[in-house]
DNA sequence: ATTTATTATGCAAACGTTTGCGGTAACGTT
DNA sequence: AACGTTACCGCAAACGTTTGCATAATAAAT
């Protein structure tokens, strides 16, 4: 740990006897400086191992090349593949990145943005936590600073906003559903105040208007943290029913598992009985048996295209504040849960 | 996006008629200043939103509060835990984290560690890649900058490492199949040049030692990159046998994951006629049917007491490097997949 | 009343970099 | 011969903060 202090540009220019200013843009390849020079000079760097100084650069420049990212929870499955595609563009694009985990707390989350921006990052990537309703102090971080939201967004915040099809995806998977003949189909989503929930459940009801079905509020089911757990719970429910349904679209990967979890138990067969469709194409959705079909969420995609609209906006800043949404588009997966297994 | 100035101290002296180091020092609790301009520096301070411009301050006083994480991969589940109680941990002592994925890549991996240093990070956590051999230029980061491995470690780079206890959790879980009876167990397990293998091997040697039991060569089985498939594939191999193994360690859920499903495809009973343990916990492990044997790696004390141990080097900088190793308990947890169900 | 502690404050340098501006020398153009 | 260009390069300011040292004001001690 002896802790060598770096080499700095006043020691290789002092090596050369040239002043700072020249070895600054040489290294920097400004078209003042004469080739042999800046020949002499890059050499030189390299041999003593010279590395700018990016905080002396940063704090001079006012750009720092971080981006800040701000998620619910970072072990969620598809947040960690979303983090991959941020990590992956924002490298190839020479950003670095700084995470951090709001907990789904509105309070941490807006701590944690002022963090970032006392901290100096040049953007924002925002994936909000469960129950954002203050946005006054987000609004006032969004006019000094760029912000993207991704995933978790929220119309209220003027900025652009990074989402899947939502609607169009539910309104596919139901209709996936429809056309294996179902019509009892129940809907497993949260309870109000969720874009994402929202959004699906606008296309599961698109779905079934499409079909001519009429809605059939008793086997709308919705829940505050949706979970295996309460994927568990709520299919008891459906199954204690006098007329049970012959579908479950569960609004996400975690709930339509609990789902397939007590069928099991209860021996139902899936999906000649009860067919379920999830919503993420987690990992887990192969380990499950019968496999899980589902909405395909390209994470990764999610990830590189905010971070191209984020460094888009550091480069071009623009005055007006504009709600920009950009929709990334999924795959419905048919596997056994639905499709019956060919064993 | 106007990209409001934020205030510096500069104006709060003007507008208090002190100076610029006075306001500084009011503001760091200096005993210097007095209690009355103390209050009136931190009341204004307040109320114009004043946030320090942490680049000018890491800047001059060379620490920048910032960890570099350096992880494989950070979509595996394990990395996921990890990182969070990294988070958690530096935030509760005001760091903020840095994270680069190396994809298990060493080139990619040492140009991670030396963008993190030219970025002026305080100190380093990292996992290492898989194939990590050329530690030199490992070395010639470490005598400028606290590391602090965990998880993936090695024992050619001489710093604190913070593992779990490899060894002892792979002896209790043989263990345990032993204790069930099991006599033929097989092992699914890295080809060379993984500590965690290594280690988990010596384990399962150990506890077969302690029982008598005669090492059987031919249902030790290692495969280059562990993963579900190859789980599936080995385990083929094992059943294709004269004589089957009555239980299978291995040394990674996925790879007891792929047993399970081919076990389950050709109809042998779990945990009767083979039993199966894994090595982790991971979310599959219960989502599998019958959940999965393993042992809990607490990912997030192993993030956590890596971060410890690496601001308590930047805190109090030691100039002898020392091999030091940290180990964190693990649990075997009991499932189904050894013990039966109880349905 | 003078010196000596004590307390509170200010000055100014320093951190490493970038950059506007100005300067010099050499060369070409009339 | 005088002037304008061009090609290189250096000076110095600036970014916002911390901190050693000096200084001023006040209180205490002689």
């Amino acid at each position: 740990m002896a802790k060598k202090r770096n080499t700095t540009l006043k020691e290789l220019a002092q090596e050369l006897n040239l002043s700072i200013s020249t070895v600054s843009r040489a290294l920097n390849g400004h078209p003042d400086i004469s080739s042999e020079t800046m020949e002499k000079v890059k050499r030189l760097a390299r041999q003593m191992h010279y590395v700018p100084n990016l905080f002396a650069r940063g704090f001079r420049s006012r750009e720092t090349y971080i981006l800040g990212v701000i998620v619910p929870n970072i072990s969620h499955m598809l947040t960690a593949t979303m983090l991959k595609g941020i990590l992956e563009e924002a490298e190839v694009r020479g950003y670095r990145v700084i995470i951090s985990e709001s907990k789904n707390n509105e309070t941490k989350q807006v701590e944690m943005l002022e963090t970032m921006t006392q901290f100096g990052v040049d953007g924002v990537l925002m994936s909000l936590a469960r129950k954002t309703t203050r946005v006054e102090e987000v609004l006032e971080v969004l006019d000094r600073l760029p912000i993207v939201l991704f995933d978790k967004v929220s119309n209220k915040i003027p900025c652009t906003q990074v989402v899947i099809n939502e609607e169009e995806a539910a309104f596919n998977a139901v209709g996936h559903l429809l056309e294996l003949g179902k019509r009892r189909i129940a809907i497993i989503k949260e309870i109000e105040n969720s874009y994402n929930s929202e959004k699906r459940y606008a296309g599961y009801l698109r779905a079934l208007n499409a079909h001519g079905i009429p809605i059939n509020e008793k086997i709308i089911l919705s829940t505050e943290d949706i979970s295996i757990d309460r994927g568990k719970h709520l299919t008891r429910i459906l199954l204690s029913m006098k007329e049970r349904p012959d579908a479950i679209f569960a609004i996400t990967d975690d709930a339509a598992i609990g789902a397939i979890q007590t069928l099991h138990r209860f021996k139902v067969d899936i999906p000649e009985e009860i067919a379920v469709v999830g919503f993420s194409n987690s990992a887990h959705s192969t380990i499950i048996d019968p496999a899980l079909t589902t909405v395909d969420q390209p994470g990764d995609r999610i990830g590189r295209t905010a971070v191209k609209f984020l460094i888009d906006e550091i480069k071009n800043p623009k005055n007006e504040i504009v709600t920009k949404s950009v929709e990334i588009k999924t795959n419905l997966i048919v596997r056994d849960s639905t499709l019956g297994s060919y064993v």
